[in-house]
DNA sequence: TTGAAAGCGGTACCAA
DNA sequence: TTGGTACCGCTTTCAA
């Protein structure tokens, strides 16, 4: 016959009983509250030390209606447990910069992936309030468009990485134009003229805006565009075999002009790493005979492929930041001129390497 | 001035009222008790529809005792905002793990980070206390040892990807040295008889376990190392430039050999990928001339790299979830033979691609 | 099949 | 400076 522990925990009862003071003496302590005489204090502490006493959250939630809890909607972290892929990449950053962000405020993070399901979502989103977060972030891994459930309208809500396509949510993006602008800057700047660009899909958002930013930095340095140098590596995701026959057909349409690009800019680190491979087959060299510029800074891609890739950083640490910074000041209910900037846009820099030759 | 709402969440009290029955009945149609009368039970869940009514977990914790919380402590996700790295991959993989066998368990992770400082672990297990989670997971990024907290020994606790020095607390871990079997094996079986070995440093314990395994395949193969043939690329790690002459020196010292490998076992796929861009600027081509296997499968590397690289995967989603499903079961109190086993190791499975020659 | 009341572990209000 | 007591929202025990 076994004896069970009747109460394996303390309670803030057993630390009264102990340090012979009320249980509002020891709520005091432990909030720090108003002045307790020092040496009460220091049996109250003594007390709660032996018995190991650790408060009750859920006790305290009751009661303040308060958790310092943020619920975290991911697609990304858990997604699809079979398939080994580099996704997840971005949504690890972002949640570096939320957590930097959750940490400064004393707010902890309730993470949960939805995976594909929407029903799930929704589960998720209700479990969360069953646990009175006091906030959502939804965190997307690609910049798109989504539809909000409800559920998300009921509480305070950012989303990260994606934005609401009735633009009734805050949302913190990057900007893809000005990511398509840097890109090319980054050639122009050095004085090329004939710039190609290989694109992702066109139905991915960012790729209109940075073919929109791609064209306004050709109109701020007056270069005009070939539109024979801009290219869409179609179906450029999956599968690989596919990608890589897609990049060189688009490859050799792009060399075989009568006035080849001197510089590529490309969609992603992925898609210039198989053009270093391809153009690597072919015996062109990087960056004598031809320029490569990149786009998300992998640095398992930029900083091994040999030159080291020069790209354009998608800012997911900042994201990630701003996104957890105004949702706090939405709890907080700091007013932040909410009329404006709704969707929130963020830049990411040109990370300099060594696959842009210097034309100058 | 504006009028506050008294209380935003309805309570079971409310929806009670509503359906005039009482809590009892509502708390039965919630929890699925007993008989309740259908045409009752039809009524109550119309008023929580109406009313919005979400349950507080926090009230229920404090009835039951029971959270359905389990605690992540990870190193990997949120540590370094200023360091952009590949690191997280590994984590990512490990959670993806973790969560699919927590939905089973109708669990809900909560993720900490502790950064660097082990004062924030000691502060963020206590934070997970006051939670009151059934267990907790410790997730490094990478295979180590640890010397765990004293506060991890107070619940349930698995140790992911690495594990206690002193073998108290139970672990899953990979299979290194079953990794450096086949890696060498992978060459072996092709008819590979000199096979170079670049190892990571000597400190990690990954590497002296691969290095044993790499030993014991050449023993089943009765094949005879030549000790010249494994070389520690010392601080293969950072920062990039020296890795890559750390890298150059040692293959150099291996090629100029009177009898040079025919394929080079490395000790990560980052190591392999540099592998390949020297090589390339030598003008020796993979597999033809040299064959190449990696280790950690990172399919941003592995599938984009020409000819694509055959490596040793480790098993990450899977030990995720032995980790997950062992603390599950210590917290359901199902004794699984905890005598031995402590800690656990997997292996990962060779992933067959293109840059190991067929010999034979 | 349904309900009344106690209690989980804290905090808040008011009194001493 | 300290204590008594009601109460947060739910489950449990027992009774009707």
């Amino acid at each position: 016959m076994e004896i069970q522990e009747e109460r394996v925990v303390a309670t803030i009862y057993d630390v009264a009983q102990a340090a012979r003071v009320s249980v509002k003496t020891v709520s005091r302590v432990l909030n720090e509250e108003a002045a307790v005489r020092p040496s009460t204090r220091e049996r109250v502490l003594q007390s709660m030390q032996q018995l190991n006493y650790t408060p009750s959250t859920a006790a305290r939630t009751m009661r303040t209606q308060k958790t310092g809890l943020i619920g975290v909607l991911t697609t990304a972290i858990t997604s699809a447990p079979t398939t080994p892929d580099a996704a997840g990449l971005p949504s690890v950053n972002l949640l570096k910069g939320i957590q930097s962000v959750m940490d400064r405020s004393g707010m902890l993070m309730m993470v949960a992936d939805t995976g594909e399901s929407p029903e799930r979502l929704e589960q998720l989103a209700r479990t969360f309030r069953e646990h009175r977060v006091e906030g959502i972030l939804y965190v997307a891994d690609y910049h798109q468009s989504v539809s909000p459930p409800a559920s998300l309208f009921e509480l305070p809500t950012v989303l990260v990485n994606c934005f609401d396509e009735h633009q009734r949510l805050p949302a913190v993006v990057p900007d893809d134009v000005a990511g398509g602008y840097r890109a090319a800057e980054a050639a122009l700047s050095r004085g090329h003229r004939r710039i190609g660009f290989l694109t992702l899909p066109e139905t991915m958002v960012a790729t209109q805006l940075r073919n929109q930013g791609f064209l306004e930095a050709h109109e701020a340095w007056e270069v005009q565009v070939d539109p024979g140098l801009v290219l869409s590596v179609g179906k450029f995701l999956d599968p690989p075999q596919e990608e890589a026959r897609a990049l060189r057909h688009a490859l050799e349409q792009l060399l075989n002009l009568r006035e080849p690009p001197t510089a590529i800019c490309c969609g992603n680190d992925k898609m210039a790493m198989s053009l270093y491979m391809q153009l690597q087959q072919w015996g062109v060299s990087i960056p004598e005979q031809l320029s490569v510029v990149g786009f998300d800074d992998y640095t398992l891609i930029t900083e091994l492929l040999n030159p080291r890739l020069t790209t354009v950083a998608l800012p997911y640490v900042e994201m990630g930041q701003r996104a957890a910074s105004r949702l706090i000041q939405e709890i907080q209910g700091v007013a932040e001129d909410r009329s404006d900037r709704i969707v929130e846009a963020l830049a990411g820099p040109v990370i300099w390497r060594h696959s842009v030759k210097d034309l100058r």
